[in-house]
DNA sequence: TATTGTCAATTTTTCAAAAATATTTATCTT
DNA sequence: AAGATAAATATTTTTGAAAAATTGACAATA
């Protein structure tokens, strides 16, 4: 409802878009992996389409930053150093503060309602799939960013609420690898539920500090973590 | 040097962009006038490549919003309704106030002399190249893109940059639309200097302050001369 | 040894035609 | 005449293959 990603995979009109989706969405889940060399032909040959279809949809993810592309020289998943991440997590902090200051003056009971359904859900949603706590869960995630949206869905702007998505996709596969390095650090269930509380007791200053916080303390795990591992340029499976 | 639109036409690598980049430009300019049905075989045409590079190019130019589409259904140049030309307008002020309150924080010497020289382009260059006012000045057009991407540039961020400037290309269709209809109604550029003079004399109250103005004067006129005028679907020429 | 040039292999880019879908026109029924 | 049905046309979508460009290897030259 919220945001492009709930649209089920595989389910548009044409077959470019679908294309589109499922590599974006193999990018995101990081099947693709981070620095991956990504071939027209094999990925034509994977996905069962033909070159120009491929090449369509990279082109589009590449406008979108989650693909790098130069001239006659191919596509690869993006990958960015530190500095970069560091600019994304300020803009997104700066633009999600603005949209959240926005939805705690404008929300009205449907706002509070939805925030506490979607909280509910990311409360009780586990965060990885196996004991061992190596295999993110994909609930999670789609959980994760309906809460997010959730928490700026009364602020007015169209507009503002899918650039906040933008940004927010963009730095997906960073949270992700936060995710599965981090084990019990820092209690973000607790963060989340702090942050929800904020919001629906219409505290801006509060609710963007934790906003604040919670953005810096992932992007400092990720880069502590060391951002550009050595990417093997395997052939796509 | 800042903004992607100082690109020289028809230089680039590839003949993909050089098409993306023509269509943008003609948009852009009016020469596709909004509303109008872009049609892949005449566009094809026209501009003397395959379907495939035309259908690229505006797949792109619809994730810009500056093209709509439908599955199946073709392509048109954007057309925005009020409200959404007032949420595009009301978030171009936040995303340049942001970025325009950090500049002056951390622009140095270097950052005040790019304004300047902008700013002396802009005042020096005339708004309409004809004596009836009629027809506008390309020229003018870019060095007002130029000054207000010198206003921010020292913002630190290039994310903010590259956002600020797609927000400004989007709403560039109704900036012209302004210029052509107000004859001397508002005098525009004692508001870039003034703008200018706040921002160099680092005040940042006024100059987001004038920011604002200017930006919601252009969107009133806009409006108050009627967005969705009927458009002709001729064939494009 | 370092540099340059050439050739073959790989990959990207572009096109032109086939397939699928939507739109219009014409025909038929009520 | 009005509305529905079917044929014809126009348009978009997708493919498969040709053309252009890049890369890497190998030999020839300084």
């Amino acid at each position: 409802m919220y945001t492009f990603r709930m649209a089920k995979i595989g389910t548009s009109k044409t077959l470019a878009s679908n294309i589109y989706q499922r590599i974006r969405s193999d990018i995101l889940c990081g099947r693709l992996a981070v620095g991956q060399r990504l071939k027209l032909a094999n990925m034509a040959a994977d996905y069962g389409v033909s070159l120009n279809l491929v090449r369509e949809a990279l082109t589009l993810l590449a406008s979108e930053k989650l693909v790098k592309t130069q001239p006659q020289q191919g596509f690869a998943v993006t990958s960015m150093t530190s500095a970069e991440l560091n600019d994304l997590t300020q803009v997104r902090i700066a633009i999600e503060s603005l949209a959240l200051a926005k939805s705690i003056e404008l929300g009205g009971l449907e706002w509070e309602a939805e925030l506490l359904s979607a909280h509910h859900r990311l409360a009780n949603t586990p965060v990885k799939i196996d004991p061992q706590g190596l295999i993110l869960n994909e609930a999670y995630v789609e959980a994760h960013s309906v809460f997010h949206a959730a928490l700026i869905g009364a602020c007015g702007s169209a507009l503002l609420m899918e650039m906040r998505q933008s940004l927010h996709d963009a730095s997906e596969l960073y949270r992700r690898l936060a995710y599965l390095k981090q084990r019990g650090v820092k209690d973000t269930g607790k963060e989340h539920k702090k942050l929800m509380e904020a919001a629906i007791s219409r505290n801006v200053v509060s609710a963007t500090a934790m906003l604040t916080k919670h953005f810096e303390d992932t992007t400092r795990i990720c880069i502590e973590v060391g951002l550009t591992e050595p990417v093997d340029l395997q052939e796509a499976a």
